[in-house]
DNA sequence: CGCTCGTTTGAGAGGACTCAAGGTAGGTGG
DNA sequence: CCACCTACCTTGAGTCCTCTCAAACGAGCG
């Protein structure tokens, strides 16, 4: 989801810059803002896995986050907190709903963007809902590879570690099973870069 | 999500009776319609976890389901299969955009439903990503009084297969784990009858 | 009563997790 | 150019606990 800078200004929003480590919102806390990122990258995960930080997704300039508690009056399941130095646009609730209310093209995007969000979530649920570890990461480069994330035959661009938090194992599971899936001829692992076949 | 019955019917919908087990689409398939229940109930689930299935949701008489795939141009995740005999509405996605097209409010109620499936998804997704039976049920049952299925001292209408099903465990596990919650005071059985405190 | 479906308990195996210890690559400073 | 540091990767041993398989129990119903 992307709305255009001079809009949300037209509409009152107002830009803000977060530190590195600060917090935008966090986990139940009261949603009251359209959020945008404008410069910098702004990471949302949950931490209430046994402490474990569980790791959603990254959101890079042009892209918004968080709205799904927003147009359902719900408390925030995640915590979104500035990887890097960071701006981002903060439009109020009511302004956001008056914007897409007045601009039938931005309400569509929103529309098909909520869509995929929903759709990428349940990606992530049959994940972690798989028990074997093996299947479980298949699954996980394969959706790299849907989202256009990652090509075949490219290295992926994540730690062991960054892949473990994200499909909820320890990172020597991850590292015992990608060699099993080597073996299988299902990855390939040249020089500790991984390929996806 | 909701539609009035005239209104579909305006825009060129069709009703279609299914027979119990009867599948209305299934994974990997591509989404052609917009659906709504008129009679009956259709399940919801995902079956390429080693061929066990992962029931997602029920659908009943009023709701619409599988909208997030249409919208977005993917296949499936999910298969959706009649619990008995049962009408749906099928409206093509032509139509389905025209008519959201034309009608603003019904606009954003999808856009809530989305927000909504989003919502409840993450969720989900959170109980899986959990590795402590335990916990997932607590976070199973909670997610049923937030979503106002359940409440608080009312038996819950699961039988332990179904919640098995629900959070990606063993029958057994369940009930094992249930009796260490209940000696815990977190859940209260009697009587065979599970309520959650 | 006898069937069926759901619940429960037990024993055993497998495998992910934990903890501990090295190994390796890339960057930094002397 | 080399020694060092740090972050990441890898391996091993052992424990724990979920899953599997098998069997039996309980409740509801024709």
């Amino acid at each position: 989801m992307h709305i255009d800078y001079d809009l949300i200004i037209t509409y009152g929003g107002i830009a803000k810059k977060i530190s590195k480590g600060e917090i935008v919102f966090s986990e139940n806390s009261e949603p009251k803002y359209y959020y945008q990122v404008l410069s910098g990258s702004i990471k949302i995960y949950t931490s209430n896995i046994q402490g474990k930080e569980f790791v959603q997704d990254i959101y890079t300039p042009g892209q918004s986050f968080g709205e799904p508690p927003l147009l359902i009056d719900k408390k925030y399941l995640i915590t979104a907190e500035a990887q890097e130095e960071s701006v981002i646009l903060l439009l109020k609730k009511e302004n956001f709903m008056q914007l897409i209310d007045e601009h039938k093209e931005i309400h569509f995007e929103l529309t098909k963007d909520l869509a995929n969000r929903a759709y990428n979530t349940l990606f992530s649920a049959q994940i972690l809902a798989n028990p074997s570890p093996e299947d479980k990461i298949i699954k996980f480069l394969n959706q790299l590879v849907e989202k256009n994330i990652i090509e075949k035959n490219t290295p992926i661009p994540y730690t062991r570690q960054q892949i473990a938090n994200q499909i909820g194992l320890r990172v020597e599971t991850v590292i015992r099973s990608l060699n099993k899936l080597q073996k299988e001829n299902k990855v390939q692992i040249i020089n500790r870069k991984l390929y996806y076949l």
